[in-house]
DNA sequence: CGCGTTTGACCGGCGC
DNA sequence: GCGCCGGTCAAACGCG
């Protein structure tokens, strides 16, 4: 896949130019974008691609069974049901397509929000230079992702995937991409940089071999949502398991911690904290980034919190101005020292929609600004100098905001029974291993509830 | 009996 | 150096 790279260029170059170059917006997924969205559309109809790409056929396969049916037409009757059987073949291989999509997408918002920073701050502090053979790290699950390398097998990146432990948390597999070119596509259209990221806001400080993180080593993303809700927990498609509670200072409403419980070594940790006026008011902060596939439904959030937490990473690095690009936007109650995008999903329209299907794309990014070029993941998003929180009110947008919430709503009709307790919960059961793309949903515990 | 939650202890960072 | 505070650990507890 030299996608990934030749995009994370892209994006890298959008980024750092800001300033200076021409370029204006960039196009990632000039090519593979619309396969992916036709993807998409072949297997999720409810998906709905907001992107001017409306390819009927994935181009992958289906074209297979096109040529196949206008070969055979002489045999008609017989034919048909093996045309029929391929069809279902080729769709069941459709939805397994899909799946790689979302792991590379996934692989593609890691690799993007790594070479960024690194980008970033080679422009800060070296003279950028050739991305040749740097050394980023992505979470494990992403790093899975190469098997699904296959399909679009082309350049060739040496890959050394070596999972290590960090301090804390964090698995992260190193991975060593030297990617030979990376073309560039100074004057692209779309900004499809975060088509499919499945991920959560990741930390990428401790990434980066150019470890130019040095200076702030514990800098970590963080994405908080706010929903409202009577249901003590957010249910983001993710199974959680609380590890700890405690009474916040200014606030009677005790903070609950969760871990993610969808994987063994899932780093993703989230907090939970009721406002304190507002008890209808749910605050969930999410932070690290999953390292398994997620559910589609988890991957609403993860997507915007993954592109969210992109942003400000890149953001924070560096200095900054300040703007809101969204409307409602409002800054939160710092939570900490962490960079902060709030996604703010208490005013969202009826979260009642039909969508079932995560959005595509984080809602940030829908927000473009037109005038302004959508730099990447700056996109209008600036890291604040004194306030590292932006929110990033979605719900200006109705379609947007019902999409989100309504893809993170999806899972809440399901909240069996522990759910109850203030722990929200997660049903004994172990997570399954939900494919992403897989349209069910998991019966996870968690409920969540956008009004 | 296994598993998840509860809850106080513990730890590290930070400001004074 | 000390205390505060956010965050995590882990033993105890409770539920199915
Ligand atoms: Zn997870």
């Amino acid at each position: 896949m030299d996608r990934p790279v030749q995009e994370t260029m892209l994006l890298c170059l959008a980024d750092d130019t800001e300033s200076t170059n021409p370029i204006k917006e960039v196009d990632f997924f000039s090519q593979n974008r619309r396969q992916d969205v036709a993807e998409g559309r072949q297997g999720d109809a409810e998906d709905s691609p907001a992107h001017g790409a409306t390819y009927v056929h994935t181009g992958l396969d289906l074209l297979t069974v096109n040529s196949q049916a206008s070969q055979e037409e002489e045999k008609p009757k017989n034919k048909l049901t093996t045309l029929r059987i391929e069809l279902i073949r080729v769709r069941d291989e459709n939805r397994r397509l899909r799946s790689m999509m979302d792991q590379l997408t996934q692989s593609y918002t890691a690799l993007q929000c790594q070479l960024l920073q690194v980008t970033r701050q080679r422009e800060h502090e070296i003279c950028p230079t050739q991305v040749g053979g740097i050394c980023v790290s992505v979470p494990e699950g992403e790093s899975s992702a190469h098997q699904f390398m296959q399909p679009h097998p082309t350049r060739m990146w040496s890959i050394n995937g070596n999972s290590k432990d960090d301090d804390d948390r964090e698995h992260s597999s190193s991975l060593n991409i030297s990617s030979n070119n990376h073309s560039i596509i100074p004057s692209a259209e779309r900004v499809d940089v975060f088509s499919g990221g499945n991920n959560s806001p990741m930390p990428m400080q401790e990434s980066s071999c150019a470890d130019t993180s040095s200076d702030l080593p514990r800098r970590r993303a963080r994405v908080s949502v706010r929903a409202r809700s009577n249901a003590p927990m957010i249910g983001d498609g993710c199974q959680w398991r609380k590890y700890g509670q405690k009474m916040a200072k200014g606030n009677p409403c005790p903070r609950a911690y969760y871990r993610c419980t969808m994987a063994v070594g899932c780093p993703v940790r989230k907090q939970v904290q009721r406002c304190a006026e507002d008890k209808t008011l749910l605050i969930a902060t999410y932070e690290g980034n999953h390292n398994h596939p997620l559910p589609p439904a988890a991957k609403a959030l993860a997507n915007t919190t993954s592109a969210a937490a992109a942003m400000l990473l890149s953001g924070s690095t560096g200095s900054g101005g300040f703007l809101h690009p969204f409307p409602h936007a409002s800054t939160m109650a710092p939570l900490s020292a962490f960079p902060t995008v709030a996604l703010d999903l208490t005013q969202s329209v009826n979260p009642l929609q039909q969508l079932r299907q995560a959005h595509p794309m984080p809602p940030f990014f829908m927000h473009g600004h037109p005038q302004k070029p959508p730099q990447a993941l700056q996109l209008g998003l600036q890291r604040g100098a004194m306030v590292d929180t932006v929110t990033a009110a979605i719900t200006t947008d109705p379609n947007l905001a019902a999409a989100l919430a309504a893809a993170v709503t999806s899972i809440m009709g399901s909240a069996p029974r522990s759910a109850a307790g203030a722990g929200g919960g997660h049903g004994a059961s172990s997570g399954p291993h939900v494919v992403p793309g897989s349209p069910q949903l998991p019966k996870s515990c968690t409920t969540f509830s956008t009004n």
